[in-house]
DNA sequence: GAACTAACGCAAGTATTTTTGCGTTAACCT
DNA sequence: AGGTTAACGCAAAAATACTTGCGTTAGTTC
């Protein structure tokens, strides 16, 4: 008989309580953001509407600005899978419109500032990007990369929202993606 | 005789001490926000800097973001004239180029963030705006509008910075600035 | 199911931030 | 020049944010 997960690290307790614990502040953080959207939760109002006591918060995450790229890591991680329609112009559009609408919910925002305020965190968009990357391959003949996507549509989209424009309309959206497609043709 | 400006304010004394004090906190600010690339200055250490004392700075601004967002805005009033040439794709270079650099400097990046966490302050850039209007005005035969430069060249650059990665060097600049004008051709 | 101990809750303590009351300085007006 | 008072500096107080010590709870292992 021998140890499970033998050569994992020693006395770590991830289920239970814990992991309870962990989705309870998690879930009162983004009620937060998206209420107040302000990117500086306070740990006293995690610990009230959570119920975890703040001393634990506090242990586990040192913190606010931790605590709130913690969340928006998590909340990376089970993001939805790229569009597939079948072509590339109606891949970018769904894409596009996609990103604009999550952008607009409140809790949207709140996320995009969290990042930007931890800048640095690149490895946190690796992910995304061979994703696009991926299906800009499927599509044959053309010269676009996952760089020309982040320039192209998420750029503007990002950008209006957070210097406070909304997001962009539908018709602007797909000029946009027009303008990508044409820029790929060359 | 009469009171000079005698429908301005009452009793508002901008002059002599309150003025000197107020270029002090601000060169307090600017430092900080150079050196450590954060948007949260201490009040404190503004104050220990600036030789003003922190009630003084308490009572005038309130909140530190208040504070940054007055730098902010001062700061943008005194910007470098716009580009120009003799061609669009010179001027439109020439501008991306300047964006590329200043935004590269410590206290840019502190300016941008500044902004984007005070968002909403959409007044604060409508200048700008008007500004690369005039500018795309000069050159003849082109479809663009500001929101294609802010689109096209504005919002690359700076969530690349943004998000942590550098800037775009010189020959992807000078790509956007082609893929720009050729969106402004058709 | 009993031993072990990571993670927790709580109360008290420390540190930091912000406000307040009051006397002083100096800008503005006549 | 002299009066008026906005803006200031200072010390003390209040509020807020964070840490620490300790006993308890409940995953985890055998």
């Amino acid at each position: 008989m021998q140890k499970p997960k033998a050569r994992e690290a020693r006395g770590v307790r991830p289920g239970g309580r814990t992991a309870r614990n962990r989705d309870a502040v998690f879930r009162a953080v983004r009620e937060l953001m998206a209420e107040q959207a302000t990117q500086q939760v306070a740990i006293a109002d995690v610990a009230a509407r959570s119920g975890v006591h703040p001393t634990t918060i506090y242990r586990r995450w040192k913190t606010p600005e931790a605590l709130a790229l913690d969340v928006a890591m998590a909340g990376l991680s089970q993001r939805s899978p790229m569009p597939d329609t079948g072509t590339l112009r109606g891949d970018l559009l769904a894409f596009a419109t996609r990103i604009a609408a999550s952008i607009s919910r409140p809790d949207g925002l709140a996320f995009l500032r969290t990042v930007v305020a931890a800048s640095g965190e690149v490895e946190l968009l690796r992910g995304r990007r061979d994703e696009i990357q991926a299906m800009l391959d499927r599509a044959p003949k053309h010269h676009l990369r996952s760089d020309d996507v982040f320039d192209g549509l998420l750029a503007p989209i990002y950008l209006r929202v957070l210097f406070g424009f909304g997001p962009p309309k539908p018709p602007r959206l797909a000029q946009l993606v027009e303008r990508l497609i044409a820029a790929g043709d060359r």
